[in-house]
RNA sequence: GGGAGCUUAGCUCAGUUGGUUUAGAGCAUCUGCCUUACAAGCAGAGGGUCACAGGUUCGACUCCUGUAGCUCCCA
């Protein structure tokens, strides 16, 4: 068969990856097998592929791929996150659209709308990972909505409340202004923001002399309590207990004393506005202040800012700022750049707000979450995240789990016309819940209006994805659950990650996971974050049509180490498209030689094929450690190298027979070997090109996806050093042929100068090929009229038909005799010093005793073809 | 304001208990090659006083302290 210029992964992808879902290659059952499970994060319902899914896909895949080859029973759990707030703004903006509001329609007509866009594009993004390769068992695939699913969160929240962890109250909560809906403190994303400072004048009771406060938000003055000095404050400690007047409503307040005021910001006197920021609300409720909401849900002022009704907030800034100047109330203003929130989802300024929403007490179901990160029981990769997590755990908050919101799990609480409300898992619950709690029956019942927060659900996820809660105890969570490997990134580290510790340890009394992976974020190539408005997001689709999938995961595995973050470089990409060339390329060399197979001896490759089956022990060894600690960006490029250097460039061109020639037939069969073992290492990094050179290599009846890598064989590491030292001395003969400006056809004479001859010899046939010698000796002496190197601990002198050109040889040979008499001296200096003799390891002092031996002979031997030359 | 981390070749990164030649790799650069698998390639080469300043030690890229710059998290 003809084999193309180039690899071409347009047309292998697809047929690979449908080949193996027709082998049902990715579906796992339990069976007698140890069960190795990642479930997938779920992303947003409305997502589309982007480089962070990628990344983290990529990595789970190589996981998967890897532990699948090694015997395990693979099993990787597809999904989608409802995403409420994200999908609910989709759907009301395709329902805009069309001319429709959502404050049109009824709760369910809504509702259907929403899943009508949920089935029309939702779960677009698994499609996506399937161009990836990622080996996911689709038959598991999950929503986070799913009718099961749905129901254990429910029964979850019902239990939550029973057990007195989950409550109603009225705190200060995020507002999202734009959304309608209340948000948790993880997301809301504070931001550095240029304002202004405005120094405004409030009038005094009985005083000409105003006080002067400085405050960033004017218009909330109408939602004053109080102005607040510290009691230390020499300026205002006449003031404590006298009343001050807002400007423009002239409503009085009182001047309280309060350690939390900073005397050193603005001018020391602070106003005091408890419906709208968070620690004057905690003011307020200690110096039993009245709570002035002068804000709509919008964000527009309402009624009691008495001003400006029904204008926004901003808006009204600037106008109140305009106002109270020509008023006489603005002393001056500066600029002034501080930390304000903003909401996750809709990216508008978070309004501080007190509200009646549900909680979640966190404080006890983080302690046992805590303990088993703290004490490794689940182990974080790279382990600095350890701190980030006991910090956030060991301060943490209520949870305000409610959100203003339809699409999600609706809050199973009913209210009466009189406001008591009951939690119950469905409204025939419900009235029995009433007539027992509250002796009532035959009334009329309403169910809350508001839904929970998507991480309510996703919470749940390791195990309810194999209905462990819904049916406990079945037999796929207990063969699946815990699952092995979490890969996720560390920003979702509190909202999820955290929060999936808590519930597997509160439902399933087990961890739901032994080992958290964190990738980095990826960052273009400036190291700015990916983000819409920037541009800067590279179209995945169009890369992996252009590059190929392989090339793709290639280029984005191949400098990405845990945790660190990973600029994103298309020239990695061409790397990989690059190297999956190579591996095409080595393939059509081996192709060519099949037909060609002989039974001739061929005594110069016994070395070759011994050399490259440790070589290929040893990586083995090493990959198998490094994967373990989840390297995977080294254990890439180590096996990137091995093939690239090891295989194709020094193995191949070993045993390359000469034009036309023949292959002795037992060569070829372990080179076939060779490359189908290579293929296998590679293959849970680039699946496409190592499955379909698995097939040319040789006829096959079964896939390399599922064929098991063999335990890691001892390796001999005198046959090693050997090859390494062949190396060297191709390396460095080919310098001095470059240097000499020989052709690779002009043959050259090599004089070999040292005490171990036996190694030579047994590579002497592949040094004469590779150089492309006339004779190769060994000597005692100097050889007159050559070029001397020296090589490692040997020296070599090459003669030549061509007369040799000494002149840079003799600065050369300086240049190295100055470097080891500089050595020398370092060491001689060390192993002077009677301290170092004392106090270094026995070990260490015979290495040293071996580097002054060593660079002694090879200053003798410098010397003598310096002396040669002169 | 509090905490964590980072700073090694032009770029991206290794460097595992302080001593395996006065630091390694890939990419990029330079030189020579269209050699019969591959120019998306082959063969070579150059390039770093390991952020800075102290300290501990016989010995520091590695441990400690401080300084500067960058990043992230929390308030």
């Amino acid at each position: 068969m003809e084999l193309s210029k180039n690899f071409e992964p347009q047309i292998t992808d697809n047929k690979w990856y449908n080949h193996w879902l027709d082998k049902n290659y990715f579906k796992s059952t339990p069976d007698n097998r140890e069960a190795y499970t990642i479930v997938m994060p779920p992303p947003n319902v409305t997502g589309v592929l982007h480089m962070g899914h990628c990344l983290n896909n990529t990595i789970q895949d190589i996981l998967i791929r890897r532990a699948r080859m090694k015997g395990y029973n693979t099993c990787w759990v597809p999904g989608t996150d409802h995403a409420s707030i994200a999908t609910e703004a989709k759907v009301v903006g395709m329902l805009r659209e069309r001319g429709i509001t959502k404050s049109s329609l009824s709760r369910e007509e809504f509702l259907s709308y929403a899943w009508e866009w949920k089935e029309k594009y939702g779960g677009i993004i698994l499609q996506q990972l399937k161009k990836l390769g990622c080996s996911l068992d689709w038959d598991r695939t999950s929503f986070t909505m799913d009718k099961e699913y749905y129901d254990s969160v429910i029964k979850v929240f019902v239990d939550l409340h029973k057990k007195g962890i989950i409550y109603r109250g009225k705190r200060m909560i995020n507002w999202d202004v734009k959304a309608l809906t209340a948000l948790s403190d993880e997301e809301v994303i504070r931001k550095e923001t240029k304002q202004k400072l405005y120094h405004l004048k409030y009038k005094l009771e009985n005083s000409d002399e105003p006080i002067i406060i400085a405050t960033v938000r004017p218009e909330t003055i109408m939602g004053d309590a109080a102005i607040c000095v510290h009691p230390n404050d020499e300026r205002y400690k006449n003031l404590h207990g006298k009343f001050a007047f807002v400007p423009l409503i002239n409503r009085r307040i009182p001047i309280i004393a309060d350690e939390y005021v900073s005397m050193d910001f603005g001018t020391g006197a602070l106003k005091v506005t408890p419906a709208h920021d968070v620690n004057d609300y905690a003011l307020g409720q200690k110096h039993n202040l009245e709570t002035i909401d002068i804000f709509n849900d919008n964000g527009t002022l309402s009624e009691a800012a008495q001003i400006y009704i029904g204008q926004d907030r901003f808006e009204v800034r600037k106008k109140i700022a305009v106002e109270l100047e020509e008023k006489g109330f603005l002393l001056k203003t500066e600029e002034y750049t501080s930390e304000v929130g903003y909401s996750e989802r809709t990216d508008v300024v978070v309004e501080p707000r007190l509200s009646l929403q549900w909680w979640l007490s966190m404080k006890d179901i983080a302690t046992p979450a805590l303990k088993v990160v703290m004490e490794e029981e689940i182990k974080f990769y790279p382990p600095k995240f350890k701190n980030v997590y006991r910090h956030w755990m060991e301060n943490i908050k209520d949870w305000c789990i409610s959100r203003q919101l339809w699409w999600g799990h609706r809050i199973p609480a009913w209210y009466d016309e009189e406001g008591n409300y009951v939690v119950a898992e469905n409204e025939k619950e419900a009235i029995q819940e009433f007539s027992k709690k509250y002796g009532k029956s035959n009334l009329t019942i309403k169910q809350d209006e508001d839904c929970l927060d998507t991480w309510f659900s996703s919470w749940l996820w390791p195990f309810e994805v194999f209905k462990g809660y819904s049916n406990p105890n079945n037999d796929e969570i207990n063969y699946y659950y815990p699952t092995n490997t979490l890969v996720t990134g560390p920003d979702i580290i509190f909202f999820w990650v955290a929060r999936m510790i808590m519930a597997g340890l509160e439902y399933k009394k087990q961890i739901p996971f032994k080992e958290v992976y964190f990738t980095g974020t990826v960052r273009d190539k400036l190291g700015r974050k990916m983000s819409k408005s920037l541009g800067n997001s590279p179209d995945l689709l169009g890369l992996i049509d252009q590059y190929g999938a392989d090339a793709t995961r290639f280029g984005i595995m191949i400098a990405s180490p845990a945790g660190n973050d990973i600029l994103f470089d298309e020239t990695a990409l061409e790397q990989g498209r690059n190297f999956n060339n190579k591996i095409w390329n080595a393939l059509k060399l081996i192709k060519m030689w099949e037909p060609r197979q002989s039974d001739t001896y061929q005594e110069e490759n016994q070395f070759a094929i011994n050399w490259f089956e440790n070589r290929l022990d040893e990586v083995s060894k090493d990959v198998d450690n490094m994967m373990q600690q989840f390297r995977l960006s080294e254990s890439l490029k180590t096996i990137y190298s091995l093939i690239w250097d090891d295989f194709c460039s020094w193995y191949l061109e070993w045993i390359k027979p000469g034009f036309e020639n023949p292959i002795n037939s037992s060569t070829y069969k372990k080179t076939v070997t060779f490359f189908t073992e290579l293929m296998q290492l590679i293959h849970p990094f680039m699946p496409f090109v190592s499955e379909e050179i698995y097939h040319h290599l040789e006829k096959r009846n079964d896939d390399l996806c599922i064929k098991q890598l063999s335990n890691s064989k001892p390796f001999d590491s005198f046959t090693l050093s050997t090859g390494q030292l062949l190396k060297n001395t191709i390396s460095g003969i080919r310098d001095v042929r470059n240097k000499q400006q020989l052709k690779p056809k002009e043959t050259i004479q090599l004089f070999i100068q040292t005490d171990n001859e036996n190694t030579y010899k047994s590579i002497e046939s592949i040094l004469s090929k590779q150089l492309n010698t006339s004779s190769i000796n060994f000597t005692k002496e100097n050889i007159a009229g050559s070029f001397t190197t020296i090589i490692d601990r040997d020296k070599f002198y090459v003669v030549t038909e061509k007369p040799i050109d000494s002149t840079n040889q003799k600065a050369e040979l300086e240049k190295e005799l100055n470097h080891l008499k500089g050595f020398l001296i370092s060491v001689e200096k060390k192993l002077s010093n009677e301290k170092f003799v004392q106090n270094a390891k026995p070990e260490v002092l015979a290495i040293e005793q071996k580097k002054k031996a060593d660079a002694e002979s090879k200053i003798k031997t410098i010397n003598d073809s310096l002396e040669l030359l002169n």
